[in-house]
DNA sequence: GATCAACTGTTTTTTATTTCACAATTTTTA
DNA sequence: TAAAAATTGTGAAATAAAAAACAGTTGATC
């Protein structure tokens, strides 16, 4: 299969939001200058293009308004795809507020937490319910995509139990590193913010040796 | 030289915090545990093991706590880092007060913001201080290491503040894309969390069609 | 309308990362 | 004490990703 790697689809998010900012300042736009705004090459920004079926023109570039469709198109899902989160605490009502109405396609419909306080309120505009009723939420509304933000040790629960309920592709904030059967076919995008920080100081220190 | 790869001290990052975990139930540990721990493979451990210097005993597996302090010894600053945070909405708190005084030898000492209501508060008990500010802060403490969850147009300006103040690695969550020229020889962490959903939904649809 | 310059799309090459495979080592067992 | 079993450390092979190279277009220029 022509199977697309993690890391264009990710280049791809990234030059359509580049490509958002462009848009009010001119019509088209060179592999070149879409590399520079994404901090790549233009060899990259051609190869990863070439996946979209859509092609610029030699001497003239990219349509801009084009390409923002054609991604859109490519990586976008066809109907609205509805999101859930579980564990509001810091993180998860920053994710929340953040995300709430900014991705047309990515509507977040319900969160879900075991602290009795949230249980019941709304949180930036989405309903909280408890944690029991996840799977019954999700079959309801067919949720395909859920974000872990609970606390570390109950992730591994919370996961089989989206899965069991029939998700599709989870994101996963906490430590903990989740190992998904491949039998299942879920998605697993694990965010590591500690290991990010733990790198950032190893190389504040080590990576000036390559001078 | 000898450089080690930034996949590599991510893992390492998650071998520790894995370990840690382990270490109340046994003494020593192997390979294949570990890499079932870690959500990795038995020779993708030892290979990255190879980089401690540290070596284990057959049959017996490597001993958890000397590989601990190990990769301790290895991947933290040999002193306590000082670590400051630029912007201060619902992310940067969630960063501050997740981080705060978790990580030993990375302390968050100061945060900057430009909302006035913010600015000589504490939040989660680091003080918060005026963008302007920031220059002659991190010079005075020392900071070789900065974060940014402002919001994403003033991305650019806050770099190049750090930099030009000396941090000598950068953490970005805004979307805004930094773009540092080598001879600043400053490290860069990009943590795309928007990406991240994208990518999520995209293969919620496509990565079952392996089957 | 021929020529030039500057781009694109794709093939090839290079580089980086992971996996494999196995000799060397150590413990266990007999 | 010798043989068997299991695990380590690492060179070599395989795979994945990025960069370079280049033929083919296209628009601009004369
Ligand atoms: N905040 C960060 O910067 C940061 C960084 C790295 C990792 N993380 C991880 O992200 C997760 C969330 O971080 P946070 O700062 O928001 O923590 P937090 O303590 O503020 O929030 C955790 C939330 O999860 C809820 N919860 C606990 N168990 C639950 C369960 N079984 N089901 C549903 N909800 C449950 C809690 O009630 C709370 O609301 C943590 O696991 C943390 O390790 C956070
Ligand atoms: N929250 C998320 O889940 C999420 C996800 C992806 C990306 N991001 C990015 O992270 C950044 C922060 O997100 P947030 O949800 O915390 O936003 P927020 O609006 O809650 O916080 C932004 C903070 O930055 C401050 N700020 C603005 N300009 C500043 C400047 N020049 N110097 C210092 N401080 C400044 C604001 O006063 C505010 O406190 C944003 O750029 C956003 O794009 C956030």
């Amino acid at each position: 299969m022509n199977t697309v790697s993690q890391r264009t689809i990710e280049r791809l998010s990234l030059y359509r939001r580049r490509l958002m900012v462009e848009l009010a300042d001119k019509d088209y736009i060179f592999s070149h200058q879409l590399a520079k705004l994404a901090n790549s090459t233009a060899a990259q920004v051609r190869r990863d293009l070439m996946h979209l079926g859509y092609t610029g023109v030699p001497r003239k570039g990219y349509k801009i308004k084009d390409l923002i469709s054609c991604i859109s198109k490519f990586l976008d899902p066809t109907h609205i795809e509805n999101v859930v989160i579980v564990g509001v605490g810091n993180l998860g009502k920053a994710l929340l507020t953040f995300f709430k109405g900014r991705r047309p396609k990515l509507s977040l419909v319900a969160c879900f937490d075991i602290d009795e306080n949230k249980v019941g309120t709304e949180i930036a505009g989405v309903p909280c319910y408890h944690l029991n009723e996840m799977p019954q939420r999700i079959k309801e509304l067919k949720v395909n995509i859920g974000i872990i933000s609970s606390t570390e040790n109950a992730t591994k629960a919370i996961s089989e139990m989206m899965i069991a309920a029939g998700i599709r592709s989870i994101i996963n904030f906490t430590c903990y590193p989740l190992n998904i059967a491949d039998s299942e076919n879920v998605f697993l995008e694990q965010i590591d913010i500690t290991a990010s920080f733990e790198k950032a100081a190893y190389f504040s220190k080590t990576h000036l040796k390559k001078l």
